[in-house]
DNA sequence: ATTTGACCCTGCATGC
DNA sequence: TGCATGCAGGGTCAAA
């Protein structure tokens, strides 16, 4: 499951293996991902040199070319550095081989992820037009959060999910910063007073720079293929852990629905 | 307009 | 041991 820091991880590993190289091979064993791989992927890739691999909200923008493919990695996806010779393994849908023997392997068992092209550019495209700013952009703040919140009854932890509020806040990292706020998820985004939301601002930054870090320390996975970038070894407050004690207060955790999500919070800590 | 819910898919944990 | 069931999750779209 992909998170944002697991996208950006993602990025910073492959990239330096990609950009600048020529597409020599394009293979495509499983062409059913969440929308079809487009029919002429291999054709228009084959021959043309990759660019600066990019990231937006979780999505990889991958220039090649006059063109840039959009990598999702849905749910399960995964992307990294083989080796010519390597052969695939099950629900390993996509290789793009290029010089040197490297190939960069898409694998995604639940096939939720998708690559396709950017159609117009980063800010034109439909999936990328709404979106709201980067958690770790100067755009991304408090006062956003209370202007945006105002007058909405929405439970807060599925409006900080919402896109167009935020990018690439997913159900750990809302959980987790939620409780590192110590605000009850249940609460009425239209409900949290503007100093509140500061601190919760400041918790979405922390917990996912912190995971950002620790997965710059986990980098030789994607030349090595040992593991696959998961969550990281990041100490979870609360995802995860309903019926456990609270680190904080030792009280038990509880877990609640919220936008079909569960949302695991304390109920002393958060309110 | 805002909010809710279904859907896509497979692996894994659980219970019988 | 095998089987059925439920859950997990991001993004999209339809319905309330």
């Amino acid at each position: 499951m992909p998170e944002l820091p697991e996208v950006e991880t993602t990025r910073r590993g492959i990239a330096p293996y990609l950009q600048g190289r020529e597409i020599r091979e394009v293979i495509v064993r499983e062409r059913r991902l969440r929308t079809p791989v487009p029919v002429d992927l291999e054709d228009a890739l084959v021959g043309r040199q990759i660019g600066e691999p990019g990231r937006r909200a979780k999505y990889l923008t991958i220039p090649v070319g006059t063109r840039t493919l959009l990598w999702h990695l849905g749910m399960s996806g995964s992307l990294r550095i083989a080796r010519l010779g390597e052969l695939p393994k099950k629900h390993d849908h996509v290789d793009l081989v290029v010089d040197d023997g490297v190939i960069l392997r898409y694998h995604d068992p639940r096939r939720f992820g998708f690559v396709d092209w950017l159609r117009g550019g980063v800010s034109d495209d439909p999936r990328l037009a709404r979106l709201g700013p980067e958690p770790l952009s100067p755009d991304f703040d408090g006062e956003r959060l209370y202007r945006l919140s105002r007058g909405r009854r929405l439970a807060v932890k599925p409006f900080l999910m919402d896109n167009a509020v935020v990018v690439g806040v997913g159900n750990i990292y809302a959980a987790e910063a939620l409780f590192l706020a110590g605000i009850d998820p249940r609460r009425p985004a239209g409900r949290i007073a503007g100093e509140r939301y500061a601190r919760l601002a400041e918790a979405v930054r922390e917990v996912l720079a912190a995971a950002i870090t620790q997965g710059g320390t986990t980098l030789r996975d994607f030349v090595s293929g040992v593991g696959e970038p998961g969550y990281f070894a990041q100490r979870l407050n609360v995802y995860g852990r309903a019926g456990e004690p609270c680190r904080r207060c030792g009280g038990e955790l509880r877990n609640v629905t919220l936008g079909q999500r569960a949302s695991v919070f304390c109920p002393r800590c958060q309110s």
